[in-house]
DNA sequence: CTGTTAGCGCGTTCAA
DNA sequence: TTGAACGCGCTAACAG
């Protein structure tokens, strides 16, 4: 029923071995046995059995890209830049020749699934992971996604951090990609800071996450480098990073303390859901209350006014992480690289009213 | 190195086949042999080799779904849903029992990694694959994917469309859920002419694409229903579907036409690029010109003013796809189920200026 | 309920 | 430059 490589020696006439050796390209054949190959895999429609070809040779051609929220354009473009660099451009001929299979894998922010999806990954006996986004600060989780992270490495798999800080052992891991959230969010507060706003509010993301915790840090020390210290807990509230949560945890500051001149949200998200609120409230932007995001991602330029935020380089980050997953790259000098996070201030943020 | 069935074979003492047994749970091992068993897995930190395993028994757990854009939320949402209902809610143990492996695939909206993730997922003998999103429309290659979708199901994948029409001959595929684009197209610009407005822009989506064609139909039957006809190609511009796009073709279209007073855009994303363009202009929404979107996508709400827009319940029709490729659902008659688009009137349209 | 046996389809030695 | 032979690790009969 199937067609085999022996179907395609068979017809092509030459030893199974030399049909391999064809399509896998690594040894010399001679042109004319070649063409007679290839036509025979043509005439045959042959497709090589992938799970028969991984065992034989004890690796796979695929790569893992794993996202806390594949709906969340955080992570789209970061995994679509990525996913860019490791299937290749495609020659154009369906044919489906060297290229790695990049599949994203959407975790939903859930530790379980992480998990789960690495070993399903290292069953697969995958040549590449990519971690993308914040990590769950669970120190039991932690440990068990470095032992993992470990084993895969072991057994193989290029592992790479993308937007992810670094593991406390990095051994495991090819590269990691950090983002500097806490100086982008250390910057973004003491911009606000010098337009005059002294009672800022901050929206956090879910506890437990370092992008939630580094983002906080850096509001936080640049509060405190003004000397304004003692409100930390009744200006933050925390949320999912959703705009739904942005839209409550927003109501509830203004109920917490209505005297606040901006919110600051942990990222663009967040932020469009309190400025939904804000206005909901008969509250002006920037006019009453001035609003932050975090991210610059592209709907962020046409939010009316056109939001304050920090700019990360998805793009190219997620880019760089596949050629690291790839190898087409070499890595940082210690296996680590910050990625820096531009202030970008636009019509959200003035200064507060007198 | 790496420990293998046979291995834990031997630490619980029972042969290969049972543990083989145990690890799939499909027949009936004593509960102290199974104890044994699982105990020696953990143990020894066994993992099972997916390929092997894929080769022995002719099928494998990998699951994909294609999307054409996987930076926009339209695809997100509906692969994110499908996902979750594949991969299942996960048993917490970090274990990965009987799980698919649900990974998206992102096509870019070119036709050649269209097929190219389809042979590659056909190499893998995926055991289903979900395509999403509007198809192409050129005839080679849509025979070209008809012949690849033929030769998967024959292989015993099980093909499932989600938010793209059904193929000319349909039997190779479970289930195909169509949204009514052209339903929802007609719907919304009949709103507009409800409203008064008589020179309405379109910005559409790229060429050649389903999508974009159905819901232009839609719009080009609601005008020539209220006989506005002979300005269709002057009032429209296409564009891939981005806000630059949106932003650009505006842009055009209001040099065309300065007297258009509404623009339907020919999604949410484009939407906004589209507002933009015209508040650059100095003109405002609803009041100077009326837009509208499709899709519903989640910011759309937080526009300012909110988009009108048509409403698909994309998260719906993904979960509905991810249990139609894991066979939990019975396909619907026939095969086709159309899935209704909502009108959402909200405040970015209002009557033209008299 | 459990063990034995025989491949699944391919990559890779080793010879020729 | 090519062919023959072996084994990758597992599942699926078939016995028992």
């Amino acid at each position: 029923m199937t067609v085999t490589l022996a179907d395609v020696a068979a017809r092509a006439r030459v030893s199974p071995a030399t049909v391999s050796r064809v399509l896998n390209g690594n040894y010399p054949v001679a042109a004319s046995t070649r063409e007679r190959v290839l036509r025979a895999v043509d005439d045959l429609d042959y497709v090589l059995n992938g799970p028969a070809s991984s065992l034989a040779a004890a690796t796979s051609d695929l790569v893992g890209i794993l996202v806390n929220d594949i709906a969340d354009p955080f992570f789209g473009i970061m995994a679509g830049a990525a996913q860019t660099e490791i299937g290749g451009p495609g020659d154009g001929s369906g044919r489906a020749g060297g290229e790695k299979l990049a599949v994203v894998c959407n975790t939903g922010g859930s530790p379980e699934r992480e998990l789960t999806y690495l070993t399903l990954l290292q069953r697969q006996r995958a040549a590449a992971v990519v971690l993308t986004g914040g990590a769950v600060e669970d120190p039991a989780h932690q440990a068990a996604v470095s032992a993992k992270l470990a084993k895969l490495a072991d057994a193989g798999t290029r592992v790479v951090l993308c937007g992810r800080p670094p593991l406390p052992d990095g051994e495991a891991v090819v590269a990691a990609l950090a983002f500097d959230n806490r100086g982008g969010g250390r910057r973004l507060t003491e911009h606000l800071l010098s337009l005059g706003h002294r009672r800022i509010g901050y929206v956090a993301g879910p506890l437990e996450r370092t992008t939630t915790r580094h983002r906080l840090e850096g509001h936080r020390e640049a509060m405190r480098a003004a000397g304004l210290v003692g409100d930390e807990e009744r200006l933050t509230v925390h949320g999912p990073y959703d705009r739904r949560s942005g839209y409550d945890a927003t109501l509830e500051l203004l109920r917490r303390e209505p005297e606040v001149t901006a919110v600051v949200a942990a990222n663009d998200t967040v932020a469009l859901g309190a400025s939904a609120a804000i206005r909901d409230r008969g509250l002006r932007i920037p006019e009453d209350i001035s609003v932050a995001g975090f991210d610059d991602l592209p709907f962020s330029v046409d939010a009316v006014p056109a939001l304050t935020t920090v700019r990360l380089p998805l793009f190219e980050a997620g880019a760089r992480a596949g050629r690291l997953a790839m190898g087409k790259e070499t890595p940082p000098p210690g296996g680590i690289a910050t990625i820096a996070a531009e202030l970008m201030v636009r019509g959200s943020t003035a200064p507060p009213r007198v």
